[in-house]
DNA sequence: TTGCAAAACTAATACCATTAGTTATAATAA
DNA sequence: TTATTATAACTAATGGTATTAGTTTTGCAA
């Protein structure tokens, strides 16, 4: 009756995402996960705490994996080819793993301590690279806020399909992002004129 | 015992659109929106079809006053001014509407006519602000989905709370939106060189 | 004044998440 | 090997959704 199917929020929480990214964000219930891993919902509670504590885990694994992607990508590049690297991968992430992407996005209750500091890792990344640009600590917090601004909304408004397919994607990332390399040159140069 | 309360669809949608703004789009359920009528759940159904039906005339009003709100904003300016003028209505929009906001971007089951019609109105606003610059079809097609992907981008991070307060957020915004303007002139320019 | 279309209702269904309490199983101790 | 025990997974039950069916009531129009 109770075969003891092996269960753990490891697992959970992979099916869960697998189900974020294929089925999309809204099939994300206890009674779908429970459906996917052959157990009835109530056994999922053994595991985790409810469906609101497996969407905070779906946020930090999206952040831990996303993190790692940027960092990968920069590894070893500097500047703009850092910069280049990591926006291509960025948006490539959104484009692979959408659902688990919403998650690292999505508003987190305020006062979650892990979520915050998986943010923060990201935004220490971008910071570092932006770090040889030479810019005024404001200036930097600036472009940060820009790079991200400018990476989401591109990510979400192609997720949502908002980008027609005659013209070619690819090449509007390359023009926008060629466009935030010129404006922190001009950041950076404004600061070096006394 | 059924007073006529003198339901009807526009009222449905306005309360719906508070409730969204005000409580956040999670707390749009025909239980809440009835209670706020003060009339039963099943009620609404002689007015609209279901919740996925008020939520599509959601963003039906939510494109349609972005668009409102960005038209009335860029009137009788044009380039630098109008961009500039566009970009902190959007802002400011996102802003005082949250909920609605969300509901403009919100992935539109594809296939609803309505909804790409609004959709185009807003994007053809932005063509024609653009047009002053005088850039290539494709080039043009770029600029638009950066201008959508840095506004977009810039409202869903600040209302999540992603930028901390001690620096300008409104500076941000204006040196996002300067890059943005010099990106356009840098293309418009490769246009004019033979 | 009567009749009717429709507004609002109650009741019922089906699907959620979640809690309480039960059964069965796997691991450990004797 | 057997007995003990912790706990995984279960069934049953609760309260919350959206929605449908069928009923009552009401306001307007003939």
């Amino acid at each position: 009756m109770s075969p003891r199917v092996g269960l753990d929020q490891k697992m959970i929480i992979k099916v869960a995402a697998e189900l974020a990214d294929v089925e999309g964000i809204e099939s994300i219930t206890l009674s779908n996960i429970a459906k996917k891993l052959n157990v009835r919902p109530p056994s999922l509670f053994n595991h985790i705490q409810g469906l609101p504590s497996i969407k905070k885990e779906l946020a930090l694994l999206g952040m831990a994996k996303l993190f790692e992607t940027l960092k990968d990508a920069a590894y070893n590049k500097t500047k703009d080819e850092a910069i280049i690297a990591l926006a291509y991968a960025y948006v490539t992430f959104a484009n692979e793993h959408p659902g688990l992407y919403q998650f690292t996005i999505k508003a987190p209750d305020t006062s979650e301590k892990e979520l915050e500091d998986a943010s923060n890792q990201i935004i220490a990344l971008l910071n570092d690279i932006l770090s040889d640009y030479g810019l005024s600590y404001e200036d930097k917090i600036h472009a940060i806020r820009t790079l991200r601004s400018i990476l989401h909304g591109f990510s979400a408004l192609e997720q949502m399909g908002a980008f027609g397919l005659q013209i070619s994607i690819k090449e509007s990332l390359q023009i926008m992002v060629e466009g935030y390399i010129q404006l922190l040159k001009r950041l950076a140069q404004k600061n070096t004129l006394t």
